[in-house]
DNA sequence: ATTTATAGATACCGATCGGTATCTTTGTGC
DNA sequence: GCACAAAGATACCGATCGGTATCTATAAAT
């Protein structure tokens, strides 16, 4: 019943939900003690602070993020369904969503300013991960003769992470798939435009 | 010296500015005390609550972005140069901002979730009249014989806006123009389609 | 100049914040 | 079964939170 481990894994996971659904600075301890049956005590044991605990949950809900669409990426077998996959994976935010409360990226991403730094770091390093890994996408499209000897990826890769994340934070916001739905088609069609 | 309006309008601007930058949550009535340099009993007076004032400075900050963002719209005579102004307003999130702290439309609507009823329907608002700003300028471009007649100005609508949207998250998190300077260059071409 | 209404300052409230020292409980090796 | 180290609970710390009752200073009207 007492395992050190699995007790600082349901603190990550409880503490990475509450964070990524309620802002970060906004979750407390004590919130985190509710979520979990622990009590400060058991927390600390664990984690040195809670700028520690902020970030190793988001350490995990990167891991989680990036896990999963690697590995859809990964289960496609060509450009075109690899691309797919991605859009999927955004448009899931919606429906059936790995973790509450949206895109852990865009939230720390507008959360986390000067004052954060720690945040702010991992933040960018995940937006240079997902960034690198749709262009990497893309390079390996033109490589198998599937993508335009004369397109940027680097170009391409920052016009669907910013118009994906764009579809999500109005879908949020509305309530409704319509704008990842609608960014989502406008997408499809710009991939047409690179294609062979 | 003493002027209640002027002291009202002094701490809106501030505490806009704090919240835009810092967030609602993490922004205190003592971090707007001495922003102001007035003391908590002259903001109780002037506003019920700290959500209240939250609302108002949000409305604030709403006020100026559309009411600068109209004026430029305005200010542009044809489709092309009416599309231009939206470009150029977003752009001027990283060079010369309106207001500090990145778009207020996006950082509410990550920050507000459902315990902040009132600032969520703001942001909803907000997004509501961008969208049908944008939306008519498209219709209007359609009526004066600029913009194809068979496309869907509230499918354009969402897509300029998820995109812009989502440039500027990413230009403010690597605090580079060249985020936004992609996402501008490819609704560039992307207008080209629909223009006639 | 005096009165009066109100803008703003001061001093406080209980609740909650992040954090810690200390105690009790639990699993494990012998 | 006993000892022991570590896990977790309890009780507390000072600081800060949003908010308020009360007092003082000031501008305007007479």
């Amino acid at each position: 019943m007492r395992n050190p481990e699995t007790t600082k894994n349901t603190i990550i996971k409880e503490s990475a939900n509450l964070f990524n659904t309620q802002g970060y600075k906004a979750t407390s301890i004590s919130d985190i003690t509710k979520a979990t049956g622990l009590t400060k005590g058991a927390i600390y044991r664990h984690f040195e602070s809670k700028s520690d605990l902020e970030q190793q949950a988001l350490r995990s809900l990167s891991r989680v993020m990036f896990s999963e669409l690697g590995d859809s990426i990964r289960n496609a077998n060509n450009f075109k369904m690899k691309i797919e996959a991605i859009f999927t994976f955004f448009e899931n935010y919606m429906n059936t969503p790995l973790y509450e409360g949206g895109c852990p990226l865009m939230n720390v991403a507008v959360e986390a300013d000067d004052t954060n730094t720690a945040l702010r770091q991992q933040a960018y390093n995940m937006l240079a991960q997902l960034k690198a890994s749709v262009s990497k996408l893309i390079v390996n499209g033109m490589k198998n003769d599937q993508v335009r000897q004369d397109i940027d990826p680097e170009f391409y890769s920052t016009i669907f992470i910013a118009t994906l994340e764009g579809g999500i934070m109005m879908s949020k916001l509305e309530r409704s798939k319509d704008a990842i739905t609608k960014t989502v088609a406008h997408l499809r069609d710009l991939i047409e435009t690179i294609r062979i």
